[in-house]
DNA sequence: TCTATATTTCGTCATGTGGCGAAATGACGG
DNA sequence: CCGTCATTTCGCCACATGACGAAATATAGA
């Protein structure tokens, strides 16, 4: 019962579900789902960790950062079927819509940069000086 | 956005599954869910209308009393694949194993009897005087 | 119409959950 | 071997949720 009950919870918070749409398009770190997301970097770890328990996504060291990927390989029987009801559903949900947009913009910009800098909801595509933001004195 | 989440957090629920697994064998009256389940009206009543908001299930009144179905046409899009996943599923967990037992004894009794006694679990299945228990002198 | 009773609603309580910021952790890369 | 920094953990708060019992509701059936 325990998996089942997992899986549907994990995947039924919409935060979570934001998570899940954007890693359709392949593995993001934490800081680049905080950049889109625009929420504290432990709330969405603690969403990727619980993502992960549920057996729907897992993880792997690149570099300095951890990808996480769905889970394509299931030791939770409830995963794939949750995985692809999501997979083509909440497409035109404007959030998600808008979720997409921020992703392509985050994806262009190289590592270091998107997640040095606590980056907030991507107010807008370009605005010089981002790099020194948040220099406290 | 909302109707997925609703219907996940919907099924998400270990209570709600077990009536959604009870439902599979026909259509139910609060009353004979609170027997298998041993909760209060009040809490079976208010599982079942979330069920209903959530489109998993239908009610319509059945005499005296109101019967519970599983959905067949949802309006919500997610609802038929969730309602397959649940299918088959958690066949051989204990709960729900233990769920259906009573749920045959359960079936057997008219439904005045099961309802106007605000029956507890059904503490076993074979135990004679059944009928007379909770007879408060 | 009136009564009995199945169901729902309401108020309350304990617990679970999602969010944040601060501090701890731990591994890459020098 | 050390410092930096991405990530996680911890403590806290506000709010959501599930359970109950009591009271309200509503409808079948007389």
């Amino acid at each position: 019962m325990r998996d089942l009950e997992r899986v549907l919870k994990a995947a039924g918070d919409p935060t979570r579900t934001r998570i899940l749409k954007l890693l359709k398009h392949g593995g993001l770190c934490v800081c680049q789902v905080q950049a889109v997301l625009g929420l504290a970097p432990s709330t969405v770890s603690k969403h990727l960790s619980l993502l992960e328990t549920s057996g729907l996504v897992t993880n792997r060291r690149n570099g300095k950062w951890i990808e996480y990927t769905l889970a394509t390989e299931a030791h939770n029987p409830y995963t794939q079927p949750v995985l692809a009801l999501l997979d083509g559903a909440l497409d035109r949900d404007p959030t998600i819509v808008a979720d997409r947009r921020r992703l392509r913009v985050v994806i262009r910009v190289p590592l270091d940069e998107i997640c040095s800098l606590g980056m907030r909801p991507a107010p807008a595509v370009s605005r010089r000086g981002t790099r020194k933001e948040r220099q406290r004195v």
